[in-house]
DNA sequence: TTGTAGGCGTTATCAA
DNA sequence: TTGATAACGCCTACAA
């Protein structure tokens, strides 16, 4: 069973090249100061025996891994595996490694996975942390370690950590003016769970919209998700169709949300978008084929990923602790889901 | 700025607790055979300094990193995603790590990973490749490493790689059984572009069950679709329909090709289930939630991850090689969108 | 029960 | 231009 072999090291290398140990190791970071001859027996050397340089004792010597741990809250969520995407293309663009985690929705995890990762010695923590408040957060208390963390998610400036994010008060914003834009006035909210940071921050843009509109807001329009499946936007639109009050659009805090609420003003008789307008959020892949097709508000997630764990490197790179906060725009993604409302 | 300062090392401790390093070893793998006295002061000692063993360290003398490579196609992609989570559950289960690479579905990239990661020293990598035919399999020539590997997706026995995957030939089947089952005996199949295996192996599935029930395969009633996205299916749909073939019933490659699938027919005036009966497969969230709800052929994708996982890890440990193919059995989510046909 | 020595594979530093 | 040496942090083997 070949697997027993210890691998070739860089001394195999030597003896077989007829040279010292820092004379291959210079031939593989440095070649410029090496003799050509001497660099090309070396070079051909490495070759015929396949060697490749452990990282591990590389890591040893120099206390640097180039890896970077992320810590996600459960990367098959399409937000999720987003971020990831963009952070794992990033972190190869330059030179890191990534090492994941998944919490599996509890945040207590967080901090064994913290302790995990600064075992394996990463450079630093990409943590990607669900927008759920939490009575607690278990990262309060002084960490068991002292390496860069950026995070996404929420904002704690009691932990000093730098964090990335999604502006969701100028996604609500945007969506609310694209109706109003519409001549749409009354304007209903779907929004989230009342623990959801973003349902929180989306309504927020949705109130402060209006109220530039000069629009006085009505509590009756606005209804709160208990959860974030289809069901629950369809239980949430009936509570709202069954207030009787008058509206022309609806924002919907996410398409999954929207889903369920189009079945049920379909199946109130109101047809879409000729009876209500609909914005909803996050442009899943279904988004673009629902019926009618979803006008939807677009976050940047694999940019976020991305600008996170660029952030994190230079952190990483310079020792300087970046600049607390920082806000990623979404963008509209205008599709069959609204329709002008004619003035009366 | 405190980062610079070196970590806490095992000498620091032992310093501070006035005992050896090997006590301290000790104390951490094997706490059993110090003196209970000595145990405490050096585990107080610890717990104070925050400190905390080095992996690197470790691996260096062990040879062992307790990490295994993921390699994957793209992993927002809802299989390579769901197959990941599966993954990195079972290797946390069983005390391994997971480094991330994503190929962006260049399994030219495939060699290049295999070599970072066996620079990386992992003890193992999970190959999550993709089921599109390539001319030449990357991976053929001979590694430049001697690493275990297992993999998803296709099967080499030229390479002997050890594969797990799931059985499309009987996801098929079931798909078509399901449709025999309820009557229909024109049952079309709207299957893959020709060079993705699983495309071809529903198809064969499809094939088997119908030669099964005695019906004579008839080539009007197959479609490839051009790619995977809706509108690939709703083009494949237009075909079948143009083709004016009878059929009563259609077997769909995917849920994504379905939903364009779905409109293809509804455009024709053919009414779901009542004219035509469909059974797709993935059971993607949204399957739940199309008008009707799609009955589709469901893939076990996170036990593949973790069964591959858990085949990897058993190789590693053992040494020795596992049976060279596993398959997975798909399984039928009924929903609304077969009906039965009633016997003319 | 505890300690000493040595080496895992690499590279910074200094010497030749 | 090349080489010898030492050290990164840990743990196996052996000794006390």
């Amino acid at each position: 069973m070949s697997r027993t072999k210890r691998p070739i090291n860089i001394r195999d290398v030597a003896r077989a090249a007829g040279v010292s140990t820092m004379t291959v190791s210079r031939v593989i970071n440095n070649p410029a100061v090496v003799a050509p001859l001497t660099r090309e027996r070396v070079q051909q050397v490495i070759d015929e025996l396949k060697y490749t340089p452990s990282s591990v004792a590389r890591s040893l010597r120099s206390s640097r891994t180039y890896t970077i741990g992320l810590i996600t809250v459960d990367f098959a969520d399409h937000f999720f595996a987003n971020l990831s995407v963009g952070a794992e293309l990033e972190a190869r663009r330059r030179g890191f490694r990534v090492m994941l985690s998944s919490t599996e929705r509890n945040p207590n995890n967080e901090r064994e996975f913290v302790t995990l990762l600064a075992e394996q010695r990463v450079d630093g923590i990409l943590l990607a942390r669900d927008a759920i408040q939490v009575p607690r957060d278990p990262l309060t208390d002084p960490l068991p370690v002292d390496v860069p963390i950026v995070s996404t998610g929420f904002f704690r400036p009691e932990l000093a950590l730098c964090s990335v994010d999604i502006d969701n008060v100028d996604g609500g914003r945007l969506a609310t003016d694209h109706l109003l834009d519409h001549g749409h006035r009354r304007i209903a909210i779907l929004t989230g769970p009342v623990d959801h940071k973003a349902a929180v921050d989306r309504l927020e843009g949705y109130q402060l919209a209006l109220s530039r509109a000069g629009i006085k807001l009505d509590p009756h329009l606005i209804v709160h998700a208990h959860g974030r499946q289809p069901d629950d936007g369809y239980m949430a639109m009936n509570e709202l169709i069954q207030r009787e009050v008058n509206f022309s659009a609806v924002f919907v805090y996410s398409d999954a949300l929207a889903i369920g609420a189009m079945r049920s003003l379909r199946r109130a008789g109101l047809r879409i978008p000729d009876d209500v307008s609909i914005v909803a959020y996050d442009n899943i892949d279904f988004a673009a084929f629902t019926d009618p097709p979803l006008t939807t508000v677009q976050q940047p997630i694999q940019e976020l990923g991305a600008l996170a764990t660029r952030i994190l490197i230079e952190y990483i790179e310079t020792g300087e602790r970046p600049v607390p906060i920082t806000i990623l725009r979404c963008f509209l993604v205008e599709r069959g889901s609204v329709k002008s409302r004619p003035p009366e």
